[in-house]
DNA sequence: CTGAAAGCGCTTACAG
DNA sequence: CTGAAAGCGCTTACAG
């Protein structure tokens, strides 16, 4: 079970440039590469020991694992994942299941999750569910079946659908983004009721008391605890909370900006606006912006993620951030723990927030 | 980069024991998931008429049919891809190799692929080189040795090592914004050239004569074809070209940044500025307003790619829009084509580049 | 330290 | 239309 060993490198060369230097038959058309039966051959030992050496086994004599290494080299050798994997039970790909490719709030994670996995040997294997209920079933059943050694998930929804599978099957899998009510999974979590709150309560003691709130989809754990902060901090303050100020949303820019129109509708508009992430925040700007009001001297704004494009946008946008980058750090360092040691147990980590002030909130103006 | 942030609190759980769900033996342990054989025993069929209706062979006897597949459903068979590839010669995986996962230029091309895969049945094994040379030749050696049917190399750097193998071998790739000199390779382009000198000659028309360029990786071709468009540009109006004006980058923004800050410690300062891509202009707008400028009204700033954060500045950013999301689509295209008709034969194609005309380009101020 | 053998879960000719 | 058999390229006990 533990295979931790890592595996000695095999350096992949590519004959460049001289064309010739095959030394076998060139056919030009698609032939097979070498497998460890030609290493074999070619270097007068079985198989096995060419698995051996290859796998990183230790009990190889020196001159015999070089005599093996170097004809691998020589002949362009390059295991075969598939092959390695039907028979040892193991893959060396990770998945990861994201939500969709369009918001760099994934992006981000994604980013944090490959870097965490570079020093390692594994690759991941990426899957999109795009909101498709039902999809993501569908792949974490496939990667149970071998496609790879663990899962992650990101933002899941409706994970109750497999995660019961999954922990029956005993499969590593961590959750980014997703409470798990029952605390039976390892999960990577930011405080957003917290994160939520301050934010919030930051706009309040700039003098705010009309605060709308740009939601984000209800069926997402953290948009709800975001609402949940953003209640808590006005009734901490004594502000009764304003059902017209509350405009439901789905993280997008688009849906952000119609919001912001609606508020921008009212008889009484608000003088500052909470979104619930960045993405709708920046489309909020925009439908203030075409209202002929200023950012912040009209009206303030935050949004809650930190994305890249939040200290780029002008006003630069302040926000509640997440470590995103951190998560995907965090969410990997815990499936690889899992991967080593299948008695690792889960662990709920939760990350703070921070709350990043930059020009996009001040007093309000009347 | 940025894990500078603590951990709140780590909750660790004992997990309980599990609840009796399952109709089959529970054997609390990961148990494994049903094979072919399972369900041959189980619907009294030889394995080979199971392996045969499920991958849809066309000649199996309707009752034995359906007595198959139900009895797979019920044990919720799930087929192994490993053991599929292994056997079949086929992975049902497309191997993608991008640079990074930091620039939403990578970001927009991946979410066409994904799109345009949703469709099919194949699913995206995800490398990132993170311009670390050397790396790619060994995912594309892995991805060649049945990791992958098929791949799609985003901005590849270094290709001439691996291409001529991909090529001997007859393995299905596609290039996604890369020359192939020799015309041999499926290739998928924006006209750079075309598209830097319609935006160069946009801000001529303008009136300005003094025009600032921010360059790109000079290992890239697309920024060096985008330099060539501008440089024509130049010429075809009789504006001598300024060796100050013109500054290096790395597509980053922070780079980005520093460039604009050269160009505007020059003694003549340039009265617009062509970033070679949007991350770059992104940067520069920064620095410009540092410099106590305004953008449009005395400096104007224009870029390329049009990522999303391009319309979501302020001001937005006029650029010179490459097709992100169909050079991604366009790939998956003939990548599919090539996966399903072995002659397929190589295509360069080419897409149109347009000019995006936003709110941060303006006649020069003096 | 190293061979020979069995097997991972499937596909695919080869025979009926 | 359906079995029995071989094999995909590897790993891993099992014996030396």
């Amino acid at each position: 079970m533990d295979k931790s060993q890592p595996i000695c490198y095999i350096v992949i060369v590519f004959t460049s440039a001289c064309k010739k230097v095959n030394t076998m038959a060139d056919s030009s058309k698609n032939k097979k590469l070498p497998t460890i039966y030609d290493i074999a051959e070619e270097a007068g030992v079985s198989y096995s020991t060419v698995s051996r050496t290859l796998s990183g086994f230790e009990f190889v004599k020196a001159s015999t694992r070089e005599k093996v290494l170097s004809t691998a080299k020589k002949l362009g050798y390059v295991p075969n994942q598939q092959a390695r994997s039907l028979a040892g039970g193991v893959s060396d790909l990770i998945g990861v299941l994201v939500p969709g490719l369009t918001n760099d709030y994934v992006t981000q994670i994604l980013h944090g999750i490959d870097g965490a996995l570079t020093e390692s040997d594994y690759n991941v294997i990426l899957y999109t569910t795009n909101r498709r209920q039902g999809k993501e079933s569908t792949y974490a059943a496939r990667i149970m079946n071998g496609a790879a050694d663990g899962l992650l998930l990101v933002a899941p929804i409706m994970s109750d659908l497999y995660l019961d599978t999954l922990r029956q099957q005993n499969f590593p899998y961590v959750l980014i983004d997703q409470v798990d009510q029952e605390q039976r999974s390892t999960v990577i979590n930011t405080d957003n009721r917290r994160g939520a709150y301050e934010g919030t309560r930051y706009l309040i003691e700039l003098g705010h008391r009309k605060i709308g709130f740009l939601a984000g989809l209800t069926q997402i754990n953290s948009a709800v605890e975001r609402f949940e902060g953003y209640k808590s901090a006005l009734a901490d303050h004594n502000i009764p909370l304003r059902d017209e100020y509350i405009v439901p949303g789905d993280f997008t820019t688009q849906v952000g900006y119609e919001g912001a129109q609606a508020l921008l509708a009212l008889e009484d508009i608000p003088t500052a606006i909470f979104a619930t992430n960045d993405l709708s925040a920046l489309g909020a700007m925009d439908a203030i912006r075409e209202h002929d009001l200023r950012i912040p001297k009209d009206i303030s704004i935050i949004g809650f993620d930190d994305i890249p494009a939040a200290a780029v946008v002008y006003p630069k946008l302040s926000t509640v951030r997440q470590p995103l980058v951190q998560m995907g750090h965090e969410a990997v360092m815990e499936l690889l723990a899992r991967l080593e040691n299948p008695d690792h147990e889960a662990r709920q980590i939760m990350l703070e927030t921070q709350l990043v002030i930059r020009d996009s909130c001040d007093v309000p103006c009347k």
